[in-house]
DNA sequence: CGGAAGATTGAGCGTAGTCAAACCGAGTGG
DNA sequence: CCACTCGGTTTGACTACGCTCAATCTTCCG
């Protein structure tokens, strides 16, 4: 099956409790975070068999200092990073069960789309439970959802295999939009 | 009266909505997320007078490109502003409301300590709407949870001016759930 | 086969949201 | 000076959404 490598980054909590914090698909950068501080505040953890390319933060330094385009580039992914968690931040702060599932789903599409695979169809990488600490919710919740949108025609269900039929309507359930 | 200048960052919802992305007091840098797409995704807006030094993007840049520790500083500063998103993530994500505004608490208690304020004792910029927005509640429950731990004898509240009066049992508060 | 892990579904409950009323302080104008 | 408005805050009553606990089912695998 052709499927986009997928991660999830995760932060832990000292009780053994993790907040996921992400997932990352190929071609996405990790570990921007770790920049500030030296050590990384979060993990990144393969959903499933994956290449990943290692650039030593010595490296990326050195490059940066010699060659202002990449030194931009890097700016402008971290400054990407932080817009892509002002939409996380949106999403936890102010929406509902229904809405933060299908801006997730909705999102999961666009990405595969973008990456030539199907955006209508697809098999989730990650478990209820992990969608559910991404989005805030627990995992029953999830899966009622799940449900919930298969009843109203907007999805087909099937474990982890996702079919989008109403894409519309999909959208419609969260109308909510950032200037 | 002594204050540290105070911003309030959000972002706005086409319905008019704001979601209130971040607080920051003098010193704090604001507007890293505009480096991305050039336009910023996010809007600030003065508690009270203030001064601010702004830096265009062009003359960062410049100034980076020609000097490799400078550039260093800046991958540093929007590092660190993604770890104090994460953060706020997880709060939005796994606590109740009494955990949220204690940790909002303590986290200004120590900024202001930081700056050479009181961290027992100072006065909120921001209204109990803003309070609610940050955290992902409504301003009626910011309201009643403040109360709820003047009952507990944790703080003292006056409209927008606090005393925490036993800081041991707020960062209990806390933790009880992070453990 | 039996056990483990994930997913679904139901029942009951509790936290926080909604709606509404009252209060308070600051500013304005008759 | 007092009446009035206006924004912000507090509090109450009720509601509802999502959490908790629990049972069942499927799939996978030793």
């Amino acid at each position: 099956m052709p499927c986009a490598a997928a991660f999830k980054t995760s932060l832990m909590l000292s009780d053994g409790r993790e907040q996921v914090s992400g997932f990352s698909m190929a071609g996405e950068l990790l570990g921007l975070d770790g920049l500030a501080s030296g050590a990384h505040a979060s993990g990144a953890v393969a959903l499933e068999d994956a290449e990943v390319c290692a650039i030593p933060y010595a490296d990326l330094n050195q490059l940066a200092s010699q060659n202002a385009g990449m030194q931009h580039v890097v700016s402008r992914l971290m400054s990407r990073e932080i817009v892509r968690e002002h939409t996380l931040m949106l999403l936890l702060g102010s929406m509902n069960a229904d809405e933060r599932l299908a801006a997730f789903l909705l999102n999961l599409s666009q990405r595969l789309k973008a990456r030539g695979y199907s955006g209508t169809e697809f098999h989730l990488r990650m478990s209820r439970a992990e969608i559910g600490s991404y989005l805030g919710m627990k995992l029953e919740t999830v899966s009622r959802t799940f449900s919930h949108f298969q009843d109203q025609r907007l999805l087909e269900v099937d474990k982890r295999h996702i079919r989008i039929v109403d894409m519309d309507g999909l959208t419609r359930a969260f109308e909510w939009r950032v200037h």
